[in-house]
DNA sequence: ATAAAAATAAGAATCATTCCTGCCTGTCGT
DNA sequence: ACGACAGGCAGGAATGATTCTTATTTTTAT
């Protein structure tokens, strides 16, 4: 073979976002690799997400408290998250067909290529941990 | 009555959110703002918006290249974001009903309350701008 | 093995957002 | 009108995630 192109850090970096359905942050895989790697270095992290992103090995979700947070799961699929303690769960189901990008891109006569949908509310552990009055009387 | 509620600054703040469909950034409103009342705090644009979203007047619509974007128009819709420049656009049509928050909370045990549609893609100022060879094709 | 190319560590820099402090304004009772 | 008070604000410092820079190390091709 020609050449791996992936450094053993990279490697473990690309493995520990798909190893989780946490949906973690960078700071979490940084300190998900540090033990395998002891001098990593955040910016290194960084710096490989990003090509990830740009080469459609991951994909970001979007930022929740202030922290993006990243998908090792690049098959379409929807996302709920939690506004009280930051979770981000997969949803299986399918709401929206591809085919829509289509539609969309005539229509208004632009270039749509993806979408997301993303669910927000409280999650079931933190809707037990702390009985809220009638909050699903609604 | 009582009491304004709304210092000066704080309506033109809320109506400068309100009259735009540019989803602004806390800057664009700072700048907005600006001539009206030349000793505007960029800190008190931020204060007053996060009033204004917990009060519900104006909705978070999501991060754009590191800065979050506002909708003064809070009755559900989706969005368009341009991968390119940025804009971001109201599209009108109705993908969702809100009956699926009952269904995902009953299904999952959990409590969903909303719920966001965002497309990605290149909008058609950036399309026509600097034409790209078969971008469209596919 | 060796030289060129790619990747990295470490820390500085950036930048949006939040926090802090003292000042100012309008309000209300007297 | 007067004094006391609460809320709102400006200005700047602080925070924190992310990006950038530079010297060094690792990888790759020869």
């Amino acid at each position: 073979m020609k050449r791996e192109n992936f450094s053993r850090k990279r490697q473990a970096i690309l493995e520990a976002i798909r190893s989780t359905t946490v949906h973690p942050t960078a700071e979490w895989v940084y300190q998900a690799v540090k033990p395998q790697y002891p001098d990593l270095s955040l910016g290194t992290v960084y710096r490989n997400i990003a090509r990830f992103k740009e080469e459609g090995l991951i994909h970001a979700i979007g930022v929740v408290n202030g922290q993006e947070r990243y998908d090792g799961d690049i098959r379409p699929h929807n996302h709920f998250v939690c506004s009280q303690c930051g979770s981000v769960m997969d949803l299986s189901e399918k709401y929206l067909s591809q085919e829509i990008h289509q539609l969309l891109s005539e229509k208004y006569d632009m270039l749509v290529l993806s979408h997301e949908l993303i669910f927000h509310g409280v999650c079931q552990k933190c809707l037990y941990q702390k009985p809220v009055s009638d909050q699903r009387g609604a």
